[in-house]
Parts: structure tokens; C-alpha cells; sequence
DNA sequence: TCTATTATTTGAACCGGTTCAATGCAAGCC
DNA sequence: GGCTTGCATTGAACCGGTTCAAATAATAGA
């Protein structure tokens, strides 16, 4: 705060109060080794008596062009960052190699459409990590429109234009379905994720197919892999949808009031395989004794289900890292990576139960 | 990108292209009703035919002088914010409040001395939230040094020069000491969080009164106070400064080697108080018939350790929307704020054992 | 048709710096 | 003394917009 004018001190009023140029006072703060010692002094102390708090990065940033900060965009609300730990565990890994190169991080978000494309367009940043979880277009889409580079992290998109970082689901599946066909299980049933719009229970394989998300289609893809391998007719394995918690609960009150219950289930995600877990224990169907339950995504929570919840773990940092990566590598040039996954054994499958 | 020059196009670009002023074409995409329907159209076919994306937030906000972010500041790692939980509570509540004035949050941060400076100095935002941990001082200085609106997240800091939010900490010591005498305990022992330099072991009340962490010392006020109140002279109550797990070991291997062991322990923070709950339980020493254990902080894992901890509570998302709140109403004009804190009971006090 | 209004446009200043080619100057060398 | 070098300094362009007062054009009213 310049004390005469009241207005904050610039690098020109320091300048003019030194009675050097712009060019002059800006080397002093930048390159002082090309400015005489005596001027450096004088320049530093005129900055000193009118508050001159140094170069103001606004200017530095605007000829630089440079932000040196990566955005990372979601559809939901902020506090999701913190709060859900997939996307904790994506943002540690994204928060180290952003460390380690000396990169911000700016969060960007919204919940409504509208402030969703403004935060993208308006973001201060060199680049663009978009979290897509249910909007992945919207974001895709607002982030082209912002001509930026980009990564989508993960997940079920399906547009090979798009870059982006995610696993490699039809293995991911196959992993579980064959622990579980090993293991000497013969009858499945599917709890899926959402394949699309609204909708929830028993759903066939042309919806299968014809999904809005690509995870959801591959993982039962790579389930039924594993089961035809082993000889299992996979048109009768039942499939629900289950979006929310409560058609995890429907979807397992019907499968267990029918004749032949599953003795193994096949869960898409860890969410849908906990919820099976509770279901299954206030039923007081034991796990893995007469069930076992294979989840997908390797949450931290997992660990401390009950029992411990064998799934298919993501490298979920490793996908932050990676993605933070291709940005700064190759600024963004589409490149799609999908990173491998590996089964997690723990206690909730075991054989079937006799008989 | 321009096609022909194969840069970015900007407004002037774009302006030139349609045949109208700089003006105009920024009006089209800031104030659409102010421009002719048919000059707006003619500007807008410009812009898509050279593929410009829109005002760069760069000019934008050099203009405005806003950016609409505030910075987040520690001298921990990124990764930080993500993984601690206490950390993460205050963001959830930053969030929460950023999130309903549309603003963006950009994490600073950097282990080193210089990166901090450089991130602190070259962020670009609004404000800073500083959080205050081990570097209070130097995060303090570097903010006050960008000349920008600041408001600490914390703490013990003493000086009454800083806009900060904090606890009243000597109240929360105080609750939790009189739930402890009102059970009915008159053998206490501290285990207190660092007072300054390096440092562990028994201390005496002239270290406590020139405490560099005026949390630390405030605890121990408000511990005492209510010791006092109670008849107990707590000239004979120990105090151990536990900066590091091994140091709360050490403290407890002391105070039960001696004659008259405490009944009662006043841990300063709640990780004390769970490593404390570890160590009596791999010494077969029953929490809380033998021993009552009162952590302070109240941070989630409380809840799951063995037994459940009594604490006190710090209401941190509440801290962390005030001091956002600060820093919007107030601008970071000097303005300190002392949130409440309240006693969260569960299982790891009782009375004292009968003899 | 002419003037008063109102609706659009625009020139120019401003936001706060960085950077590069060119200039000025002094020391070093023959 | 004259010329070459090299360091220090600077003028001017540039980064990409916003904004306001003033100028111009269009429309309405008399």
C-alpha cells in the first residue's frame, strides 16, 4: 500500500521512485545478479518506504503465460475432495508428483451446470485433471471447450478422442470371477453399477451392452470371461442394476428368496459389496461360509468390513500420479493409459459350502 | 489456435476478424445484451471460425483484480490435506463455505523453505488461509510479506497481531479436568504437546509459562485451573512434554514405575491420548477401571480406539468455515476469533478404582 | 424534416508485469 | 587516442483482457 496514494505499490512507482526503468527494477527482483549493487539497493529500498510487496503475479503470470498450477475439476460439491477416499487417494497421488515438480493445485467445482462451466473457463491453470465420476461428458466437454490441456481420470468413458487414465476393467473382472471359479463356485450373480439412465434390478445383456458406462459393461464382460472359461452358462447368471444402496438390498432379498441362491457374488464396486456384507449378516447368511463376496475398487474401508472384504484393488494413486504425468509430459496430446489391477485377498470368499 | 498463425487467438483476433472493435467483442461475451443481435452473431462466427475459446481468465483477471480463489497454505505436503484427518475436516468446512460463494480453493504448499516463500509469494489468489502447524511463524511472516489478506487456521498462536480462529483452549482443558475431578480422581498426570525446541520428558512450570505454543501452555492453564478448583495441588502433578510416540511411552513408563501411579491422564491431543490407550493396553493395565484416559482434539479415530476416547472436542469444520468467512466479510482485517469447544464422552473414563 | 432520446460502438487508458534488441558507458588493449 | 568488449540500463512491445466516457447511429416524437 503505497501510503501517499493509497492505492498498492506497482513496479513502475517503484521504479520512478528509484529513478530507474521498469525493465531495471523488474531484473532486480528476477535477475539481480544484472543489476549493479548500488542500484539493486536503491531500487529495493525505494520498494521498501512505498510497501512494495514485490512483483505481483497477476503480471508475472500474464506475460509468462504460465500459471504453474493444474486444475482438477468435478461435478460434485468441493468438499468431496475431501471427504470421499477414492478421491482422496486419487488426490495424494496427484498431490505428489504435483510436489515434486513444484505445481499447485486449484480445485475447482460446482454443482450446477452453469457454475461448472464457468469454474472450467474461468480456472486459473495450465492444464485440467477432470474427475469424472457421473458427468463425465459435461466435463469433457466444457474442458475441450476451454481448449486447455486435459486428462480424464478413469473410468468408464468410451470415447477413444478422450485422454485419459483408468484401469483396465475387463481384467479387473476376470481376476475376481476366476478366484472365484478356483475356488470352485458355480453360481454367480452380479451386482452392477449403474449401466445408464435411471434404473435399477435385473436387467439383460442388451442393456449390457448398450451402456452409458463403459466400466460397468467391461467388468461384467470381464466376469462372464472368466465364467464361460470355466465353463459356466453365463445367461443365467443374473445381473441387477443397483445404483442406490437400497437396490443392493432388493436385489439380494431376491436372489435369496429364489431356489438356488448364489453362492458367490460378484460385486462392481466395494460400496455395493459392504452393503451386500451388511444385507448378508442381519440375514444371518454367513460370509464367506456360505457366501462369498468379491467387491471391485480396493477401498480403504474394505479392510475393516466385516469380514475384511476380498476385492479388485485399484491403483488409484498411481492413476493420480500417472495422469499428473501425461499433463506435464505431453501437455496433454491425446494418449489413453490403463493401468493394471490386482486381486486382494482377504476374508470374505471361500469355497462353497458342500453340497 | 489460430489455424494461420498456429497461435492461440485472442479477442483482438477475433475483433479484427469480425470488422468490430476490442470492445464490442468483449461485450459479446461478457455483456451479450448490449450488443445488436447481428454484430453479436457476426463476432461469435468469427470466433469459432479461428477457434477462440473464450476471454482467457489470465486478461480477465489482471483486470478485475480478482482472481475468486483463496489459497490454502502449510508447510506440509500436498498430500497433507488429503490424509490427515484433522486437516481434512478443516477443508471440508473451507470447502463448504468457498463452495456457496463460488470460490475456488488452490493448495500451496511446499516442504522446503524457499518453495514455500516462492508458493506463497506467486499463488494466485484472493486470500490465504494459513494453517498453521510447525511453521506457524514463517507462514505468518511470508503472508504478511505478499501483502494480502490472511486469516489463520489454529492454534497456539500468541500474538494478538493475527487474524486467526481458533479454540478457547484453556476452557476445553478446563472440561475436560473437572469431568475427571467431579468422577472423582485425585492423582493426575499431563501429557502435554511440545513447548517449544526440541525437547521431551518431565518439565516444570517456568517451561510451560515460556511455551512458544501457547496451545500447549493454555492446556496445561486450563488443566490446572480445574485442578485447582478441585483442592488439588497440582505443584505435584507431572507434566510430560510428548512431541513423539516414543516420548509418551517413556512418560507412562516413568509415571507407573513410581509408587503412586495417576489414576487420571490429561493427554493434550488425541494422538497422545490413543498412543497413551495402546501402551496401558500392552501393559495389561485396564482403561478406565484402573486408568482414565481425556484426549483433546477429538479427531475421528477416536471413536474406533480401544476403548472409545473421551475428549474434547475442537469444532474444526467450524473453524475452517469462520475463518473463510473472515476473509470474505472482513477481508483479513485484524479479527480474532475463539470458537467453543465441548466434552465428548465416551469409554475411557470412569471413577477411580475404589482403594 | 428536425430534434430529442436511446441504443450501439469505439478509442484509449488501465490492470502489473516480462523481455529483448538496442544504447550508453567504461574498462582493457594496442 | 582510438577501437573492441562487455556489462548495465532502458525504450518499447507484448501478455489478454475490461471498462468508461465520448462518439455515432438508430428510433421516436413533434
Amino acid at each position: 500500500m503505497n501510503r501517499i496514494t493509497g492505492k498498492a505499490a506497482r513496479l513502475v512507482d517503484v521504479a520512478e521512485r528509484a529513478g530507474v526503468s521498469k525493465a531495471t527494477a523488474s531484473n532486480v527482483f528476477n535477475r539481480p545478479g544484472l543489476v549493479r549493487d548500488e542500484v539493486r539497493a536503491r531500487v529495493l529500498a525505494a520498494a521498501a518506504e512505498i510497501g512494495y510487496a514485490g512483483p505481483d503475479p497477476r503480471g508475472r503470470m500474464l506475460s509468462a503465460g504460465k500459471v504453474n498450477a493444474v486444475g482438477v475439476a468435478t461435478a460434485e460439491p468441493l468438499a468431496y475432495f475431501f471427504e470421499d477416499p477414492y478421491a482422496r487417494a486419487m488426490m495424494v497421488g496427484i498431490s505428489e508428483v504435483c510436489d515434486a515438480n513444484g505445481i499447485g493445485i486449484s480445485l475447482v467445482s460446482a454443482a450446477s451446470e452453469d457454475e461448472l462451466a464457468w469454474g472450467i473457463r474461468s480456472a486459473l491453470v495450465d492444464g485440467l485433471l477432470l474427475f469424472c465420476l457421473e458427468d463425465a461428458d459435461r466435463l469433457i466437454a466444457e474442458a475441450r471447450e476451454r481448449r486447455l490441456p486435459f486428462v480424464a481420470l478413469d473410468l468408464g468413458d468410451t470415447d477413444e478422442t478422450v485422454p485419459a487414465v483408468g484401469i483396465d476393467d475387463t481384467a479387473g473382472a476376470r481376476l475376481a470371477a476366476e478366484h472365484l471359479t478356483r475356488l470352485g463356485h458355480r453360481r454367480f450373480a452380479v451386482l452392477a453399477m449403474e449401466f445408464g439412465e435411471e434404473n435399477s434390478g435385473l436387467v439383460d445383456m442388451a442393456r449390457v451392452q448398450a451402456a452409458d458406462y463403459a466400466s460397468s459393461r467391461d467388468r461384467v464382460t470381464g466376469y462372464f470371461q472368466a465364467l464361460a472359461a470355466a465353463g459356466i452358462d453365463t445367461g443365467k447368471v443374473p445381473i441387477y442394476e443397483t445404483p442406490a444402496p437400497e437396490a443392493v438390498d432388493a436385489a439380494l432379498a431376491a436372489l435369496f428368496a429364489a431356489a438356488d441362491p448364489p453362492t458367490a457374488i460378484l460385486a462392481q464396486s466395494d460400496r455395493i459389496a459392504m452393503r451386500a456384507l451388511e444385507w448378508l449378516k442381519r440375514r444371518g447368511i454367513a460370509v464367506p461360509r456360505e457366501v462369498s463376496v468379491v467387491g471391485f475398487d480396493g477401498v480403504p474401508e474394505g479392510a475393516a468390513a466385516e469380514p475384511p472384504l476380498t476385492t479388485v484393488r485399484q491403483p488409484i494413486r498411481e492413476i493420480g500420479r500417472r495422469a499428473v504425468e501425461i499433463l506435464i509430459e505431453r501437455g496433454g496430446r491425446i494418449r489413453r493409459e490403463r493401468l493394471e489391477v490386482d486381486l486382494l485377498l482377504r476374508a470374505s470368499t471361500a469355497p462353497p459350502p458342500a453340497g
